[in-house]
DNA sequence: TACCGGCCTTGAGTAACTCCAGGTCAAGAA
DNA sequence: TTCTTGACCTGGAGTTACTCAAGGCCGGTA
């Protein structure tokens, strides 16, 4: 498939995709005989991932070891586990980030109503 | 207080505080006689509160109103809660993507276990 | 008095997109 | 057949939100 239907799949945007390959994020991208990036359903599901790592807060260096690992074939599992499992970890942290959030605003939002009575 | 302390407390950088008090983001930041800043609770509070706004994801446009709102006194009270209770919405949208990621990594990390046996 | 740590400002650098200008190409309408 | 449209291409500039470095001041200690 081209471009922008990749984009509507993975949640990524066209010109993040593009960039994403320029930096080296997307493996085995083809182009069709006119120059133009095709993707397989392989392409779609990586480029899912990688807007979900990206959405939750993996920095891009990660995100570029774990795509070189996976370039290299299944010989790397063990390795794009562990950041994976890494990455995880950090999920966690995040979610207490938002309850502590989540508090302060609870907080906050009563000081304001003692205002407003 | 000067200008390290209050980082330590608030959570932000030195420099992060220098720069969001030239965006405007931290109202009445006084200065000793030789030109230092002077920090007293209300700002270590105040930096407390954007240091968790940040932290999940709130852009600087928005804080640079919020901030507007809260020097211009408690008549904004209203406006400000309605930025907070907008950004607490935010917050459950970032809890659902933490977990669409959790199920993400779960399936993928199955898929590994499954290559590494 | 010489040094040191902590502060100051200004300006450059970085990360991760995001947008734009200018150009190609295939397919359908006139 | 020529014209137009729409999706794609590249290279490069712009944006956001910091982050770091250079060079300088100031108050306190040895």
């Amino acid at each position: 498939m081209r471009i922008s239907e990749a984009a509507a799949r993975s949640g990524l945007k066209v010109d993040t995709i593009r960039f994403y390959e320029a930096e080296g994020l997307v493996p085995n991208i083809t182009r069709s005989s006119d120059g133009q990036r095709r993707f397989s359903q392989e392409n779609v599901d990586w480029l899912t991932l990688l807007y979900w790592l990206r959405e939750t807060g993996m920095p891009m260096k990660v995100m570029q070891r774990f795509a070189a690992l996976y370039a290299q074939g299944d010989a790397t599992i063990p390795d794009r586990k562990s950041i994976l499992l890494d990455h995880s970890r950090l999920l966690a942290k995040r979610r207490d980030d938002l309850d502590r959030c989540d508090e302060i605003l609870a907080r906050k939002l009563e000081i304001y109503e003692e205002y407003l009575r």
